[in-house]
Formats: structure tokens, sequence, C-alpha cells
DNA sequence: TTGAAAGCGCTACCAT
DNA sequence: ATGGTAGCGCTTTCAA
């Protein structure tokens, strides 16, 4: 492996010379320059890029922390390891799979500037913990946070939930149940608040039984139309998901149970995957890719680069065969 | 930030000493190493990653090239970075999007040093060019692969396909179609050959219309059912499909079209995703997870360290309400 | 336009 | 058990 002090001896001239060339600094002849180009592509040179780091102090790389990879983020991943690519960033891939000493090693990772910034797509730590990590480098996240110190670009679930809620009242249903996600998350809170309000405004029949959190994947979607059907005083009429997921598992359960979707039940996913679109389930458009465009760009900005705009952005539903 | 000379000075201790506590080498005594845990306590120190890098020349970290990331590629992906990192190896995603200059970049940064070795999930690029960037660390695929260099954790995809074949016809299906993947990969060949002697051996009714290349999503499952069933001669009352997403595509839209499945069509997938067993699709479960494994394992063995041994791996056929 | 030299922060060999 | 020191390969200031 050759080295840029070899090509500096071989071309005659010094490592600033040749680092001049590498980095492309307008301070060097044409004639010295094609020379030690030359020479560069006879030895198959290539820097090294642990030394650039270290000398620099940047690494180019960002850090990606989930809970694990799944089909909810995977529009958040692939855009952002797309637009972080184009702005010479690589994305590194933390999972903590629910632990939060696993989780704590990306936070170290970055005080030990293996990662320049990083990017939270769902975390289980104390936030006042991570937040203590922001003085390393900068922390995004997609997830809400309450600690103000970590920006997040999550859109105002309020909002979106609102949506999902006004089309099935619109439509004549009143006995709504939810299915929520994580308890503890911003996003929960504000959908549960949206629900609430709407209750409130719409005189809707209430059932504390009627909603759950904790509900993420297929199977607890399958399991939780199981039990609302059994319920006392009558199953809902509607239900509002988490995320398609837990709409399909509903969905495919309602159709097992024999329960006519959307006459006896309307169903309403949310973040309008491909899965959705598949199985005709109504759901709510959560522009995933621009929120994690929008995290780069503040990531970028923070890391002394060019503070790119925010895109603003908004819910949409879009209406299919199960409302 | 402090660094290692600095606790040097403080604990009057050289370098060196405090590189075997960083190290844990045995060759201190008890004492030394208290007082210098202790000031490095104090100072709030980590070690610089970069810096280790640059001087053992190990980045410690692998990187994992694909064209995108994908449903069919998750548990690939998902049990990758979760065994690397029980290994300490963290995962870096490069995505080419089909772009071959893009997806290069993974290579030429394992010249570079910013990994340490490099496993690919799918690739584009013509494999001889890649396999000439075998000397700069070990490639392993998870795509079957024509080059000998390059060592590959894919299953044979005959037998799997064969298992597929063999079920429907035993149940008497003759007009059997399929729906393959990627034209130019390794794996469609594996699959095409097993549909060519099941044809010879069971007397199948053949068209070459009812055989196509190129079908991954869930859309183009839509869009190919809605051809077949127009073809001249009569439509196929079988099919097998590249994945799990084109037999969710094929199902829902020959529901829309009032086709009987399993009745007048049945359908095969192929990986056994969440989405086969919400939507009831047989599949032919396809040990992706054990693969990663075996792709890491072969990777830690040629990067030096412990040879783990390959697990065995095998398909099994998993019957559920399409055929 | 070019060069000398001092970093960047750690490892590892050779002494003692 | 501990220290001295020469790397690892590049960037960047300061001079010339």
């Amino acid at each position: 492996m050759s080295n840029l002090d070899q090509i500096a001896k071989l071309s005659g001239f010094s490592k600033a010379t040749v680092s001049r060339v590498l980095n492309r600094s307008p301070h060097v002849s044409q004639a010295t320059r094609e020379i030690i180009l030359k020479i560069m592509e006879e030895l198959d040179y290539v820097p090294n890029g642990n030394a650039i780091s270290l000398s620099t102090g940047e690494t180019m790389q960002i850090g990606m922390v989930t809970e694990g990879i799944n089909e909810v983020m995977l529009p958040f991943l692939n855009s952002f390891v797309e637009t972080a690519s184009r702005h010479g960033y690589q994305t590194i891939i933390y999972t903590s799979g629910g632990d939060p000493a696993k989780e704590l090693q990306a936070f170290e990772d970055m005080r030990r500037k293996r990662v320049d910034a990083l990017v939270i797509s769902t975390c289980v730590n104390d936030q006042a913990l991570l937040g203590s990590y922001c003085k390393y480098g900068p922390i995004v996240s997609w997830q809400r946070m309450e600690l103000p110190e970590i920006q997040s670009v999550a859109m105002n679930q309020y909002d979106g939930y609102m949506l999902g809620l006004e089309h099935v009242i619109g439509r004549g249903y009143t006995r709504i149940a939810n299915a929520w996600g994580r308890p503890a998350s911003m996003n929960t809170f504000g959908r549960i608040q949206a629900y609430q309000d709407a209750a409130r405004k719409y005189h809707l029949e209430v059932n504390q039984e009627w909603s759950q959190t904790g509900i993420f994947s297929i199977r607890q979607g399958e399991e939780l139309i199981r039990r609302l059907l059994l319920i006392a005083g009558g199953p809902p009429n509607a239900i509002l998901c988490a995320n398609d997921m837990v709409a399909a598992g509903i969905l495919s359960e309602a159709r097992r149970l024999k329960v006519k979707v959307p006459e006896e039940l309307a169903i309403v996913g949310f973040d309008n995957t491909e899965l959705a679109h598949t199985l005709g389930i109504t759901s709510i458009n959560n522009p995933i890719g621009a929120q994690a465009q929008n995290a780069l760009h503040l990531i970028l900005g923070k890391l002394g680069g060019t503070e790119a705009g925010q895109q603003e952005l908004e819910f949409q539903l879009v209406q299919r065969a199960t409302t």
C-alpha cells in the first residue's frame, strides 16, 4: 500500500504539495499537479481515510440510532442514507433491540469521534442522559423529544390523527377505538390529545377499553381486534391504528372473523405505506422521507455547513376500501 | 477534550502505561491502574476511535452493499447488524440505487481503510471488477456469485424452488407460472433450472408467456397477474413468486378480479416473511438470518479471527391458504 | 508556488 | 512493571 510520503519522495515534491493536489488546492502549478497525479496513478494510490479523519477531526459518518430496523422506519432510514450520501456522509446503523446499554454505545461512539453526528429514529434511554451527549456533536431526532437540546423533525401527530378522526366521524362512525403505539412517546401523546379533543367536540361514545397503547405489529393488531370484539357494552365500529402494519393485522383478522369492513368496522392506518396501498387500507400519509431530509439538513447546519432550510410538511388522508 | 498524553502527564506515568491500562494489559500493577483510571474518570476521558484505527489499521466497521433497503433484505440486514455488533463491529450501509458508480464507492471505501470488510446483499457492477477489490479486504456475498474469489452464503435456490414446485404439482396444478426476480442473478438461474427440470419430470404444460423475470414488487405482481389472466390458450392455475411481496400483489389483485384462490389460482411466495403470515400466503422459508450470521463468520475468519463454523441451512415450505 | 515541520491521538516494539 | 520512541498517514500553519 502506497502512502502520501512515497508519492512525495518519488515525485520530488513535498508532502504538503502532494496533499494540495489531493485537495484540489489552486496553489499548485499545472505541471506539478500532472506529475504528481501520474505517479499516484502508477502506484494505484488512494489516501487513507482514517488518517484523514484523525487529522481533520471529522469522519464523514453519521450514526442512526434505532430500536430495530423495521417497516415503520424503513422509509426514514432509506431517505436518510440516500440524502446523507449525496452530501458525502455515510450512515452507520446502531440497533439497540430495546437495550439502553446497547443504545448508549452509539452515543459513546460519537464521543470517541467515530461518527460526527447522530440521528435518533427511536430511543429507549432517559432523554436527560442522552442530552448530556449534545456537547460531543449534533443530535437530531425523528421521534419527538421532550428535551429542548435535541431537535426533532417529527411532525405534530395531533394534526394527522385529527385528520383520521374527522374522516371516520364524517362518515358516521361514533364508537371509535384507538390502537396507539409506544406509550411514553410524544407521538402517542399528541394522538391521545387529538382523540380526547375530538371526543369532546363531536360527542363521541367513549369506552376506556377501546383504547390501547403499545400496539405496533401485525400480530398485536390481530390479537387486539379479537379482544375488542368481545367487549361488554358492544365493540367499537371504527379503529385508528398506530401504523399500517397494525391496520393490516386488524383487517385480516376481521375478515377471518367475518366482520364486515367497512360496514361493521372502519379501519384507518398510519404512514400510508405500500402495505396500505396493497391491502386497500385507508391511511394517513406521513411525509417520512421529507422528515429524514430535514433531519440531515439540521445536522449539516450544526456541523457548520450550509444551513439548508427546512421543508414545510403536512399530513394527508388517503381514502381506500376500509372506511 | 482530553487525550492520552494528558492522562500520562497528570498521572506521572508514560503513555505506554496508560495505553496498557486502556487495553487491559496484565503488565500493570494494580496501584498504577487505579491511579490512572481515577484520572481518566476525572477528566472524562475516552480514547479517540480514529487514532486507534489509524494505529491498528482496523476500523471495526463492515460495509453492507445493497441496491436499496427493502423488505426483502431487511431480515438479512437486521441479523447482520445484530451479529456484527455482538462481535464489536459496526455496520455501514452503502445503497447504490442501481448506480454502478455509487456502488463502487463502497469498494473504494474499503480500499481507503474506512471499512475492514464488505458484505454484498445485491450488487450491480461487473463481478470481475468487484473481484479486483478482494486484495483490499474480505468480501462476502449474500447474492450468489459467479466469481470464485467472492464467497457467497446464498443457498441453492434450486432446492427451495423445487420444494414449491413439487408442492403445487402434488396438489394437482399443472399450468404453473413463474414470477422470477433479477434476470441476471444466479438465484434466478437456479430457480429457472428447477422449473425446467420439474416441467420435464412431471410433464407440465409449458407456455413461454407464463414465465417472466424482473418481478420484485407488489405493484409488479399486481400488473403481472392482470396480464397472465388474458393470455391466449388460457391462464396458468398456479404461480410461484420471487418473493412474498410479489405474491401479496398477485393475491390482492386476484381478489379484486374475482379469481378464486386457491381453487382457480394457487400462489406460492418466497422467504416466508411476516407479510406471508399475515395474508395467509403459502411460502418457502428461507433461513435468511442464519445466512447473515454465516456471512459474518466468514468475514471474521478472513480477518484472522476465530474461524467460526458455518451453520447448515435448509429450506422449508410453509403451507397456508393460497395453495 | 513550494517546503519544513508540528501536529492529530494512539499502539507497539525494544529497553530497562 | 514501566518508559522511550518510532511509527500510523494525512493536514495545516508558517516561511521562503
